[in-house]
RNA sequence: GCCGGGGUGAUGGAAUGGUAGACAUAGGGGACUUAAAAUCCCCAGAGCUAAUAUCUCGUGUGGGUUCGAGUCCCACCCCCGGCACCA
């Protein structure tokens, strides 16, 4: 008879071996097949983790343990992602060293994880912030800087006034710091920017071989946003200057009947002197200066524009001489600037030149290969005038009556352009302006310029200063120490300063996933055999983050790819988005609306295995579930009743048991393969409920179940099989093999339909006739049959019968 | 606007084209208890019924394919996510 279940004593207890016997101790063994399993690794916040955080731990707790008992060598890991402005704005907050409040935030975290029962390898803790870590972060830009994919720009670029610091396009949100929410400026700072855009087509192309979610795949892609087109240059009348444009639709030049330059094109100033309306032209960029992005592209906007009188563009395909504008709905950040405008197919330029004032003329130059009826006009959906589809080309001189497609080529051809590819996807700008962040690893000579620091001075220690409120300035709180920029040029000796800005929060997790292979190596970044055994990341887990971490860390794994120092192409081979978890009043679980659920009471009054089981039973794992505390009652009775069936446990096995057990192995092993948790779960329920209803089950048969629930509920389960008298633990037993023949019953309760209704429901063995079938279905069915004829009758063994009447 | 993913009881959700709503929560009834909690048993999509049986309807809407559709096809509506004056 076992005696009450107590979930502290049984946790803490089983905790405690766990640890002291190095139970997840992992070994490179070659000579086992690997997993290797991976969540994000947190950013140690100061209000330490709540019920959200766990749920991926928890996914790939499971996943790790069932690996682990399948014989595999399993690499399940946990560090800290601890640089960035949110630990430091914590720091200046509560006026401690953000080293300090790190430090403390990881105790706490890691404290918290223990209570949950991971089996994380703790002798591999990373942690980014440790100069043991980031003087390999270092030597990463350092590579990047010799293969010349950092320079430094000084165009400007996007400035959060309230962080204080400069911006990658990723930072942000729309027009908005994604961190603070505060609309960024435009700011000329002197930067190192790494050049990701010479990876844009390998991140496409290899998109498409990764196991990942579709929406991420895509949303990676928007964010490369390839396009094909062709770069076609326009004559000034009466200048050397030429005017490059990009477009996609180089079949339609013929009806290019004006052109536009962004305001911010540098050739209006080149120009300056023949522009005959100079005060309009220059008060209309300086109205569209003062403009937020979000402003210059609320949609629906009029379009605005001022002609630059005394200009006029020659049409490289028909030689016409047409206006040119500047207008801000030219981007200046895309393609080159300058556009030419197609008013009959292309819907901005149309709204823009359908303006009486302009006078600008919407020449039609394709038709569309189809009848113009009224349902074709309404499906366009636009006026009648413009049509942005592809068609056959008109008005086009001898490139009339070609498609689309072959008169791209052909017209840029003819007008001595080329193809190019264009991205949205813009170089890493990837200096910041703030204290907590690895030292960017240069040194600036005034003989020199810029010089690498030897990779035999890494790490470049992050000094103390005084203050590290970030200045304002476009300068970095390190600039203020003399002692430390004041050095020598590592080539000439000469006087030097270093190098004062910090790098991004996403650097030090563009590569840990690695360090973990092979975590306390001073001579290299991984052993090269660690890395060939462990390598890709089998499932990476995680929520969010569909661009910016994702697309970062491909671009420096494919470049650590392209120097020997990694053998696979791709970081991480399958992802599995995380659902979060809403808070019980459907919002995001923040201290700010006060309904932070932590984990640490749910473990103190459930129990570390009742929240596990909750959590994992809640729903969908890419699911949004908001917290349900009523639920989880559910989970902490299905713990209760496991452990009150140990009562039940008697010699031989339940017969009546045995094939619901053996589709239970076989499901909960699909489902945790699958990551579909929940129904894992439930098919345990279901096995339990049958145990329940047979008052018994056999030794063998409970042994098999708790190996089963070992991953979700992993203390419980190896109490209860140290109880039933197995030796070592249930974590390193053996996963159970689903018996094929006792996976299909000996007979099934089949329904009847009469065209397709269902009329009731006969018990059959699952290998009876078709006659018997049937005969014993006309039987059920009798009274549906009467006075019909039958014109067909159906059997599906162990599914269906039907007969079909008129 | 383009792209991706979805719409199933009161709720979270199940369902290789084959008895829709498994499993769980909340709910109703009962047992135990002085009582309550806990536990155990039973009921439970909607409609019609006093109730049961029977029947009818039912997976966002409308069509279609099929012996049979939540599942496949077409059109539409709505929700969530990504991108968006990107030429």
């Amino acid at each position: 008879m076992a005696g009450k279940y107590d979930h502290k004593e049984i946790e803490g207890k089983w905790q405690k071996i766990w640890q002291e016997t190095g139970l997840y101790k992992t070994s490179d063994d070659p000579s086992k097949e690997k997993t290797y399993v991976l969540d994000m690794f947190p950013y140690p916040s100061g209000e330490g983790l709540h019920v959200g955080h766990p749920k991926g731990y928890i996914a790939t707790d499971i996943y790790s343990r069932h690996m682990r008992m399948r014989g595999h060598n399993v690499l399940h890991p946990m560090g800290w992602d601890a640089f960035g402005l949110p630990a430091e704005n914590y720091a200046l907050k509560n006026k401690v060293h953000p080293r300090v409040a790190v430090e403390r935030n990881i105790a706490t975290f890691k404290e918290q994880l223990a209570h949950i029962g991971f089996d994380y390898d703790w002798n591999r803790e990373i942690n980014t912030t440790d100069p043991e870590y980031y003087k390999w972060t270092q030597w990463i830009f350092l590579q990047l800087y010799k293969k010349g994919l950092a320079y430094q720009s000084h165009e400007p670029i996007n400035w959060c006034p309230s962080c204080m610091t400069g911006l990658a396009n990723e930072d942000l949100d729309g027009a908005v710091c994604e961190r603070c929410g505060t609309t960024v400026e435009k700011k000329s700072l002197p930067q190192w920017v790494l050049k990701i855009t010479a990876y844009a087509d390998r991140m496409l192309e290899d998109l498409d071989a990764l196991q990942w979610p579709e929406h991420i795949k895509e949303a990676q892609r928007n964010w490369i946003g390839r396009s094909e087109g062709s770069e076609i240059e326009f004559a000034i009348a009466g200048h050397q200057e030429k005017i490059k444009v990009f477009t996609t639709r180089a079949d339609t030049l013929f009806g290019a009947t004006y052109m536009v330059l962004a305001p911010e094109h540098p050739l209006i100033f080149g120009l300056e002197k023949n522009i005959e309306n100079q005060d309009e032209v220059a008060a209309y960029i300086n109205q569209a200066s003062q403009k937020t992005e979000i402003e210059r592209s609320a949609e629906g906007r009029e379009k605005t524009g001022v002609e630059l009188k005394g200009i006029k563009a020659i049409n490289p395909a028909n030689q016409e001489e047409i206006p040119v504008y500047v207008a801000d709905y030219v981007l200046w950040g895309y393609g080159t600037g300058a556009i030419m405008a197609v008013p009959a197919h292309d819907e901005r330029d149309f709204v823009f030149a359908n303006d009486e004032k302009r006078n600008i003329e919407i020449r039609e130059v394709i038709k569309p290969g189809e009848p113009l009826n009224d349902e074709f006009y309404k499906r366009i959906g636009i006026d009648k005038r413009c049509y942005i589809g592809p068609g056959i080309l008109i008005n086009s001189g001898e490139f009339d009556g070609l498609a689309t497609e072959e008169a791209k080529k052909k017209i840029t051809e003819f007008v001595g352009g080329k193809l190019v590819t264009n991205y949205k996807l813009k170089d890493w700008v990837f200096s910041r302006q703030r204290y907590w962040g690895e030292p960017i690893p240069i040194i600036h000579c005034e003989k020199d310029g810029a010089v690498a620091v030897p990779e035999d001075q890494l790490p470049v220690l992050l000094p103390e200063v005084e203050s590290y409120q970030p200045s304002g300035t476009g300068e970095s709180p390190l600039a203020n120490i003399a002692e430390w920029v004041n050095t020598t040029c590592p080539a000439c000796g000469g006087p030097a300063k270093r190098e004062t800005n910090t790098m991004p929060q996403w650097a030090g997790s563009s590569w840990y996933y690695l360090r973990f292979m092979d975590p306390h190596n001073n001579a290299a970044l991984v052993d090269p055999a660690k890395e060939k055994y462990w390598a890709p990341v089998d499932v990476y887990v995680g929520g969010d983050h569909a661009v910016r971490h994702l697309i970062y860390a491909r671009f420096w794994h494919k470049f650590l790819y392209d120097i020997g120092t990694v053998s696979t192409i791709e970081p991480f081979a399958r992802l599995e988005f995380l659902g979060f978890i809403l808070a019980e009043d459907g919002r995001k679980m923040s201290k700010r609306y006060g309904n932070v659920i932590n984990p640490d009471d749910v473990v103190a009054e459930y129990g570390a295995d009742a929240f596990r089981i909750y959590e994992m039973f809640m729903g969908p794992f890419e699911n949004t579930i908001a917290w349900n505390t009523k639920n989880l009652v559910g989970s902490r009775r299905f713990v209760e009743r496991i452990w009150k069936l140990a009562d039940s446990v008697q010699e031989t096995d339940v017969e009546a048991l045995e094939t619901e057990l053996h589709k239970t192995i076989a499901k909960v092993g699909e489902d945790i393969e699958s990551f579909k948790f929940n129904t894992a779960v439930s098919s345990m329920m279901i096995f339990l409920n049958a145990a329940e209803a047979a008052k018994a089950i056999g030794k063998v048969q409970w042994a098999t179940l708790l190996r089963l629930l070992a991953p979700f509920a992993p203390h419980i389960s190896e109490e209860l099989w140290a109880t039933a008298g197995n030796s070592g633990s249930v974590h390193t037993a053996s996963w159970p093999v689903a018996d094929q023949n006792k996976l299909v019953a000996t007979s099934a309760t089949i329904a009847v339909q009469v065209n397709g209704k269902v009329r009731g429901t006969v018990h059959l063995a699952v290998n009876a006739s078709e006659e018997e079938a049937l005969s014993a279905g006309r039987a059920v069915a009798g009274k549906w049959l009467e006075g019909k004829e039958e014109k067909k009758a159906l059997y599906v063994p162990g599914r269906i019968i039907n007969f079909v009447v008129s």
